[in-house]
DNA sequence: AGCGTTGCAGAAATCGATTTCAGACGCAAG
DNA sequence: CTTGCGTCTGAAATCGATTTCTGCAACGCT
C-alpha cells in the first residue's frame, strides 16, 4: 500500500506537500498536478488510521441500536444515514441486541477509534454513557434517553401516542382494554403504559391490574403475552400493544386461536411492518422513525461542528393511521 | 485521555512494560499489579487508532449490505455478528442502498481503517472489489458474488430454490405462472428466472415472454410489477415472486384489487417478513439467512487467521415451507 | 569458577499521516 | 538597492501504541 512518502518521492516533493494537496491548503498548480499524477499512478489511498491518530478525530459516526431486526430501527438508521452522508460522514451501525455489555463494548470502540460522534438508542435505562461524556464525545440519544443523562435527545411522545392508540379502541366501543407493554426498565415502556392508563381513565374505564402484561418488545414476547391474556378467566375484549413487533406476535396468536380483529380490538404502537393483508380492526399509530434519525443526525452534526448550547430534547409526535 | 505514557510514569515503569501487560507478554507479577493499578486509577483505555497503525490491522469486521430495511439482510447480519463476536471481533454494518458509489466508499473506509476483513453482499454484479483484493484484505462474498471475482463465497442455490417455489404452484394446478424477477444485472435474479423457466418446462408449461416482469427487489417494485401483470389482456393465474419484499408489494396490490390468494397462486422466494395473517395459498421457500451470515463469518475468520486455501464457495439450500 | 541459558525491562525505532516552524523566493514600495 | 510582506516549501516534531534490540541479572550446569 502506497504511502504519502512514496507519492512524495515519485513526485519529487516533500511528504508535507502531498498532504497539503489532499487537504486543500495552498500549493502551486504545477505541484498539485505532479502530486495527483503520482498518487494516481500508485493508487494511493490515504491511511485514515494515521490521519485519525494525528488529528484526534475521524469522520465516522456510530449509530448504536438495540435491535437491528426491528424495522423501526432500520428506518431510523436510514434517516441518520441520509443526513450524515450528505455532510460527508460515513455511518457504521452497531447492534447491541439490547445487551448492556455489548453496548459498552461498542461505545468503547467508538471512543478509542476517535469516531466523530455517536447516536444511540440505548439498550436500557441503565446504559452507561459516561465513557463518551467524560471524553466530551458528541452524543445524541434517540428514541430513549438513559436515566439521568443530560444530553441532546430526539424522542417520541410516548404517552400521547399510547393514549391516542388506546383512544382509538375506546372509540370503537371496546371496554376491557388490556395492555401488552415492554420491559419495565425501559423508559419508553413506562410512558406508554401511562398513556394507556390515561386513555382508560378519561373514558371512565378501569385499568385493571390483570390487564397489564410485560414483555420484551420482540415478536415472541408479544405472542406469549397475548397467550397469557387469552388464558385469563376474564379475557379482555381489546388490547393495546406497545410496539410493532409485539403486535405481530399478538396477531399471530389471535390468528392461530381463530379470533379475528374486529372480534377483539387491537391497537399497535408503531405501524405493522410489511403488512400485506388489511388488518381490519387493527388500529395503529405510526412513528416518524426516519425523521427521528434525521433529526438526531442534524443535532449530532451541529455538536461535531462545535455547537456548545445546553442539551436540547426534541419530541416528535406519533400520528394515527386510519 | 490517559495514554500508555501516563500509566508508565505513574507506575514507575517504561511504556513498553505497560504495553506488555495489556498484551499478555511476560511481566513480573509485581509489575503487572503496579501497572494495572495505575491504569485503573487513570481510567486508561488503549488507543485503538495507534495500535492499528502500528499493527497494521484492527479487530473490526465490516459487513456491507445493500438494503438494511430488508429483513433477509438483517437476519444475515445477526448470523455474522454471533460468530464474529464469539471470536472477539466487533462487527460494523455498512448500508449501501444498492448504490455502487456508496459501496466503494465503504470499501475504501474498510481498507484505510485496516479492518480485519469484509463480508459483502454486493450492490451489483459490477461491484468492484479490487481495492480489497489488491491489498490482500480478507473478503467473503455472501448471497451474491460480483462478476468474475475469485473469492470465498456463501450463496443460496437460487435456481433450485426458484424451481422449488414454482413447482409448488404447478402442483397446485396453476398453468399460467408469471415471474416477478429482480434487476437483470444481478446474478441472483438471473438464476431465479432460470429456475422458474426450468420448473415450467418440466411441467410442460410455457414461459411466455410476457409472463416475465423485472423489478427492483423492493416493495414498491413488486407492487408495480404485479399491477402490470394484472393489467394484461391475458393475465396469469399465478405468480412466482423472486424475493420477499416484492412479494409483500405484490400481495398488497392483489389485496387492493380484491383478489385473494387461492384465487391467484402466489409463491415467494424467501419467507414473508413478519406475516401475521395466514397467507392462505401463498407458497414460500425459506432462506437460511442467518446460517448464510454465520458461515460467511466462519470463512472470513479462517482467512483472517491465515488460511491460504484456494477460494471456496459454499452453497446452501432453500427449503419449502408448508 | 566459568559459561551458557533464560527471563525480564528499557531505549528507541516504527507505523503514516498532519502541522508547526523556519527558510527561500518573488515582488512591490521606499 | 534595500526592506518588507506574502506565498510556498521542506525538515522535523507529533499523535500513541507495538516491537526489536540490547543489556542486565539470576540461575543451572559442568
Amino acid at each position: 500500500m502506497a504511502t504519502i512518502y512514496d507519492v512524495a518521492r515519485l513526485a519529487g516533493v516533500s511528504p508535507a506537500t502531498v498532504s497539503r494537496v489532499f487537504n486543500g491548503t495552498t500549493v502551486t498548480p504545477e505541484n498539485e498536478r505532479v502530486v495527483r499524477d503520482a498518487a494516481a499512478r500508485l493508487e494511493f489511498v490515504p491511511n485514515r488510521t494515521a490521519r485519525t491518530l494525528r488529528r484526534r478525530n475521524s469522520d465516522i459516526i456510530a449509530l448504536v441500536i438495540p435491535d437491528i431486526e426491528n424495522p423501526y430501527f432500520t428506518a431510523l438508521a436510514r434517516g441518520v444515514e441520509d443526513e450524515a452522508r450528505a455532510a460527508g460522514y460515513s455511518v457504521v451501525l452497531c447492534n447491541t441486541d439490547g445487551d448492556v455489555t455489548r453496548e459498552s463494548d461498542y461505545l468503547e470502540v467508538a471512543v478509542s477509534e476517535h469516531m466523530a460522534g455517536v447516536i444511540i438508542a440505548a439498550a436500557s435505562d441503565q446504559s452507561d454513557l459516561s465513557p463518551l461524556l467524560s471524553r466530551q464525545k458528541a452524543v445524541v440519544a434517540v428514541d430513549r434517553v438513559p436515566h439521568g443523562a443530560a444530553i441532546d435527545a430526539v424522542t417520541i411522545d410516548n404517552a400521547v401516542g399510547a393514549e391516542l392508540a388506546t383512544r382509538l379502541l375506546v372509540e370503537r366501543g371496546y371496554e376491557r382494554i388490556a395492555c401488552i407493554a415492554g420491559p419495565d426498565d425501559v423508559e419508553t415502556s413506562v410512558a406508554r403504559i401511562s398513556g394507556w392508563r390515561d386513555a382508560l381513565s378519561r373514558a371512565g374505564l378501569r385499568a385493571d391490574h390483570d390487564l397489564l402484561e410485560h414483555a420484551d418488545y420482540r415478536v415472541e414476547g408479544g405472542s406469549a403475552a397475548m397467550a397469557r391474556l387469552l388464558g385469563r378467566t376474564d379475557p379482555p375484549d381489546a388490547v393495546f400493544v406497545a410496539n410493532n413487533l409485539m403486535s405481530v406476535g399478538a396477531l399471530r396468536v389471535l390468528r392461530d386461536a381463530g379470533i379475528h380483529p374486529p372480534e377483539i380490538g387491537v391497537a399497535s404502537f408503531g405501524a405493522l411492518p410489511f403488512s400485506t393483508s388489511a388488518p381490519t380492526g387493527v388500529s395503529m399509530v405510526s412513528l416518524p422513525a426516519r425523521e427521528l434519525g434525521a433529526s438526531a443526525a442534524r443535532m449530532l452534526l451541529a455538536r461535531i461542528r462545535g455547537d456548545r448550547q445546553a442539551p436540547r430534547t426534541l419530541v416528535l409526535e406519533a400520528t394515527a393511521i386510519d
